[in-house]
Formats: C-alpha cells, structure tokens, sequence
DNA sequence: TGACTGCAATATGGAAAACCTATCGAACTG
DNA sequence: CAGTTCGATAGGTTTTCCATATTGCAGTCA
C-alpha cells in the first residue's frame, strides 16, 4: 500500500468519478484506475463498485475510507509539524553555561534574544565545562557555552570573545597605591580561588603560574560572589572575568577592581555543539546575538 | 512522503543502527539510508543525528515518530480489516425478497444458512419486485429474490426454481368433483387476486389469460394469507405459489388446494443483483444453499 | 604504529513502479 | 446513427527504488 494509492481512493470517493478524481489529483485517468485495481487487489477487496456510468463505494470501502482519511490526516499534521519546525531557529534550544559565566552574560542577551529571535526558546542549565560536555556528548544539551577549549573530535566550537581578568583586592592593600599592575605584582601568596572543577580556577593558578598540586586548598569559594565577599572582607585577592564586574561590589564590600597589564591574563569563551547537531542556523544566530550585545570589557572575535 | 519510508524510521528509531534496521527491513544499508535521507529532505528537519558511531533522535524527529507510528498503527488496522473481509461470504448481504415468496422461502433456508454460512448475514427487506429492482440499481440492496426476468442490462440473475401454481378453491365448489384440473376448468370469472403491483397477480392473469385492463379489481388481497382467507370464506378461488402451501390452510379455514394440469402454470424464481456486485461468490453460495433445501412442491433448476 | 573492524555515506548500474498517450468497448444523448 | 462519456486496456517512457561495490572516518587490537 502507499500513501498516494490511499490519497487517489478519497479523490475517487469524493468524485464519485475516475476521470474528476484524476483530474484533481494531476494524474491521468488510466493511472489512478491502475492505482485503484493494484490497491484493491492487494488488499483483496473491492472498494468501489463501477460501471461505465456510476462509481459506488462498497460497503467495506466505506469503512476502508474511514481509515484512509485518519492516515492521510495524521500525514498531513505531520508535515505540518515538520513545516513548523524546518525553522532551525524555532523551538527548544538547550543551552549549558558555566557558572562563572551564566549570571553575568545571559542578563545581557536575554531580551535581545526574545526580541530579535522569539521563537528561539532557551532551556538554560548552568554547570561546569566537564559536566557540560559530558551532557553533551549525551544530548543531553544542544550547545554549551564555555571557556576552555573543548578538546572532543564529535564538537564543534564558535568562539565568540575574549575575556580578560582583572584583578580584585580589599580597599587596604598595599597594591592600592600603585597605578600599573603587572604580572610580578601579583599577590600569589594572598590568592583566593574558586572550587575545584571551575575552569576559572585552573585559570587564575596558571595566570600565576602555581602549581595545580600546589595546595591552595584552604579557603575555597563555591562561587564569585562569594569569592567577592571574601575579598571585601579582607582574605586576599583574586582575579575576575571581566563581565563579572559590578560596580556595586565597590560600593558594598569595599573590593579594589583593577585592570592588569599582563598578556594571557584573559579566558576565550566560545559556544560548543555536536559536528553532528543539525540546527548550525541556531548557533550562529545565537553567536552572532551575543557577540553583538557584549560590553567593551571583552575583545568581540567578528564572526 | 512513503509508508515505507515510515517504516524505515521506525526501524532505525527502534535499533538506532541503519545496518540493523535496513537487516530488519528487508533492505540494504545504502537503501535505507538513501530513503530516510530522502524523507528528511523532504520534510526539511533532520530526524536523526548521527556521527560515525552513533544514532540519536533529534528533538523533532522524537515528534514526528508519534506520528509516524500512529500512521502505520491505522495502516496495518486498514489492512486487517480487508483481509477479515477478503472472504465474501463474511459481513452482511442485503437481499430483498417478494412478499409472496419471502414468508415461505426464508424460513426454508434461514437455520441451514446459518449452520453453513456462519459468517453470511442477510439481512432482509420484503418489498413488491419494482421496489426491490430500483433498490439494487441505487445500491440499496445487493441481491434479489424475484420471479420475473429483471429486463436490466445492469443487473444479473441465477435461476433457482419453477415453482407451479395450485388451484385454491372453497371447500364447496363444484371443482371439487373433478380428478384433475385442466386450463379450461379455471373459474376464471371466480378469480380472486393480489393487489397490483405484486408480480403473482400479472402472472395469474396471464395463465386465466386475463387482460389486465379487464377489470377485476373489485376485490384484491394484499397478502396472500388474505387471499386464502377470502377463499375459505367462498368469496372465490385463486392460484397459490407451490412454497406457499400450508396444510394448516386446509384445516383452518376449509380451503381445498389442487394440483393443475397446465403448462406455464408456474413461475420461475431468480436470484439477481448487479453484473458489477463484486461478491459473486456470496451470491452463487446463496443460490447453492436455496437449491438444497426446497422441497419437491417446486423443479430446482441445477447450477 | 599499523592492520583490522564497524558504521554510515556515496557511486553506479539494473529492476520495478508509476506514469503517459492512444485506443477500446459499452452505454447514454441528440 | 453519429457523437459523447467513462472506465479499462495496451505499449512505451520515466521515475523511483534497490543492490553491490567502495569510500571515509573512528575506534580497537596486536
């Protein structure tokens, strides 16, 4: 059976004649009567009852049709759900962020994304890069937005900016009186540090050239603004991705954010997908959109 | 799109491996995959995601599965029920009988058809042969008992019986004397008759070689059981078909039931139902069974 | 590191199907 | 009785589908 065989038997149904019926589904008639005979022998039944001037629907036609309809109907809904989504844009798109990330940049490209792109919904999941590749790989996610390279043959990825770090310390530090800060200012020895597992923290540790193994363990946050309390309260220093930034940080713990000269003082952010995932139109919307509503604390990467 | 492409999806949504779903369909790997790449096309979303050593559903191509299932679901019910009614004997049979036939033949046949033909369902209308003609020529019946030639190129039809004419007279008349009955005993100017329209009217008439602008129409029956009735009481005579012969007649209500030695004193009973009705089948069975169980009052005519 | 394996995609040629035009045969129409 | 209508049939062409052989990629094992 197929479904242009059950689509020529409604047009014959609705007709009541080969010849209109043929006509309406732009064949000629000798092909929609072949059509009809193969399908009604291979079901083994006579669906319409002909003569040379009337065509009636067999009773077992009749119930034949019933069905016929709901199959060409459920076809129909289905190309129609099809249509609907050839959009690659449209529907559903599950996004992983980091959290040293996600607060910070999905507040900037939210509305913009609802304005330019709404019916792009993002299903958002903020958790660190292994976790996030790991969904991934699973297809668990559609896409990631990280910033280490992702180091995986099956993804892709878009960079997208460059985020330099800046270097945050309590309003009475002895750094507070110098102008520049360079690499060998760096107070080492007062770091504080994300927990394990944050790309940030293997960052910052390389930033400073410590050791991975090299203790550091003491006094870890489990975020930055938790971080930021620490150094406003006086524990030492830390370096921060500057779309973290905040002035109210100043403001409310009283944290120095400076600016350093140091080259490599920065993270690469890019958005991570599968090579395989289908809806490449959605990243690079996606990209593009960020990239465009980025301060100027981060160095855009044009697309 | 294609049944056969859905069923190719599927399979692959089922193994995940074209290799194995193409081995469970019958078809090559390069069939398989060039079909559902066809389909894809088509419908213009990707269904499947898939790299060197995986095959994941996309999102949409979860959706459209739903559908595709519940289309083969309808499909395969489609064809279940041709296949239940592939035999022609099943499902019911309209067939329309003469009402001075149908009260003495169906109950002949009814209990034997049911033992043999389980399955056949007649159901049945008793109506005058003009209305049973214009009801298969509107598909309203399929098959007909009648007991004059149908005169429709349309229509078809399978003798079955001559059934001869019995003299019916009130107990005291003078025929009671006679042996046996010749034409030229007829009471013709005694005739009692059905009302017009029933073709035993016509018929008697004929075999008394009456006109049928003659007259007569100062008293007509309008059954047959009226009509024995009417003779009980001495109101005149009347020929009756052989099947209608009841002994219950001659004890009841004094009527006395003669054989007649006249030639074309019968009438010949047919089976007919459209040339293009495509259960012939159900109809010869039909025929078969009437013919093997009518009694000796009447001549079958051998199939 | 190099042969081997597993998997989907691609290339190419052959078979099956669907389709077309032309025509037939039957029956109705003027 | 010619003309028309309608479904069926005949014969040939095109499209679609399918199979075998091969490619390309990525693991795996020796």
């Amino acid at each position: 059976m197929n479904l242009r065989d059950l689509r020529y038997v409604l047009a014959v149904a609705e007709f009541r004649h080969f010849g209109k019926a043929a006509e309406a589904s732009f064949v000629s008639q000798p092909t929609l009567s072949g059509q009809i005979k193969k399908m009604e022998d291979e079901l083994g039944v006579t669906i319409f009852e002909r003569s040379n001037r009337s065509v009636e629907i067999t009773p077992i036609g009749e119930q034949l049709l019933i069905y016929a309809r709901r199959v060409i109907e459920q076809v129909e809904a289905m190309e129609n759900l099809a249509k609907a989504a050839q959009d690659p844009l449209a529907g559903p798109l599950r996004l992983g962020v980091i959290p040293t990330l996600g607060p910070y940049l999905m507040p900037l490209i939210l509305l913009p994304l609802r304005k330019d792109f709404p019916q792009l919904h993002l299903v958002l999941r903020e958790e660190i890069t292994s976790l996030l590749l790991d969904h991934l790989r699973r297809h668990e996610l559609d896409a990631a937005l990280i910033a280490t390279p992702p180091d995986d043959d099956d993804l892709q990825e878009i960079p997208l900016f460059d985020e330099p770090f800046w270097l945050a310390h309590p309003a009475k530090h002895p750094l507070y009186n110098k102008d520049e800060i360079y690499e060998e200012d760096l107070p080492v020895d007062q770091l504080l540090l994300l927990a394990d597992g944050h790309c940030l923290t293997e960052q910052v540790m390389g930033v400073c050239h410590l050791d991975q193994s090299a203790g550091h363990d003491d006094l870890r946050a489990s975020s930055l603004e938790t971080l930021m309390q620490l150094v406003g309260a006086g524990f030492g220093c830390t370096l921060v991705p500057a779309l973290a930034l905040r002035s109210s940080w100043a403001t409310d713990t009283g944290v120095i954010l400076r600016q350093v000269n140091i080259a490599n003082a920065e993270r690469r952010v890019r958005l991570v997908a599968r090579k395989t995932f289908p809806r490449a139109l959605a990243l690079k919307a996606l990209a593009r959109l960020i990239n465009r509503h980025l301060p100027n604390t981060v160095r855009r990467i044009e697309i």
